[in-house]
DNA sequence: AAGTTGCGCAACCGCCGCATT
DNA sequence: AAATGCGGCGGTTGCGCAACT
């Protein structure tokens, strides 16, 4: 039933890719709530901010993934899940939709092959239920407060303070999530293990400690010269 | 050549967190 | 403190096309 107030679904029309590219170059990114009025699409907000993000945005690679966007992938969503926009933040011209994608066939393939490969359909099932059991880090939200001493003045600025000292530095503050996690990884000393990623270690809470520690583990999607502390505070 | 199947991609949906009122 | 609106995210669906029978 198409009421007055019914939006456009389904593909979009290149007239419609136009009109969107338009408003955005115009306007700019955001507000989206304005965009479909001000570039008089019938289209709901989130749907013209998929259309731009996944498609139209300038710099988007398309193709296939190559082999070293492929490795880091796995080695991402290892430690992080399935958080594809932060594995996508990682993938310089990659949407979160494409890892995404990409991921679930990825993991489609490698759950039928090792089926084939075994002819035992429990294998493959077992082979499934240890991606569903990994059990991955991930970031705890905290509430920065504006009072918050390393958001005072010019710490953030990464040009003018290295980010490693102001992530090493926000280590010692109270209520970051890293913080939480070390406590989390104290918490799990005994074991030894959290994932196979071991995040154990001193409980001094210092951030370059991570990196001692987490460097042995393959961390190929660290930029060069780039440690963990960078990585996590990217992050 | 026609029908069927499987795959990849684009898009939708529902939920969540945050900011504002 | 509660309600509302917005942006953002992850899971899921559906369509179009290529491969296969």
């Amino acid at each position: 039933m198409e009421g007055p107030s019914s939006v456009r679904k389904g593909a979009w029309s290149k007239c419609e890719d136009d009109l969107l590219r338009a408003c955005v170059q115009l306007y700019g990114e955001g507000k989206w709530h304005l965009v479909p009025q001000r570039a008089g699409l019938n289209r709901c907000r989130k749907s013209c901010r998929l259309r731009w993000l996944n498609y139209l945005k300038p710099n988007i690679k398309r193709g296939d993934f190559s082999e070293d966007e492929v490795d880091m992938m796995i080695r991402m969503h290892k430690l992080l899940g399935n958080r594809w926009s932060l594995i996508a933040g990682r993938l310089p011209g990659r949407t979160s939709n494409d890892v995404k994608n990409y991921w679930n066939t990825y993991m489609r393939r490698k759950v039928y092959s090792h089926k084939k490969d075994n002819n035992v359909e429990k294998q493959a099932d077992e082979a499934k239920s240890t991606v569903q059991r990994h059990q991955v880090i991930k970031p705890i939200p905290r509430a920065l407060t504006k009072t918050a001493p390393r958001l005072q003045g010019k710490l953030f600025n990464s040009s003018k303070v290295g980010v490693s000292e102001a992530a090493g530095a926000a280590s010692s503050g109270s209520g970051n999530w890293w913080e939480t996690l070390l406590e989390n990884k104290k918490d799990n000393h005994e074991g030894n293990i959290i994932n196979n990623t071991c995040f154990f270690g001193g409980a001094d809470g210092e951030l370059d400690l991570w990196d001692e520690e987490l460097n042995p583990i393959a961390c190929d999607f660290l930029s060069e010269g780039e440690n963990w502390s960078d990585f996590l505070l990217d992050l």
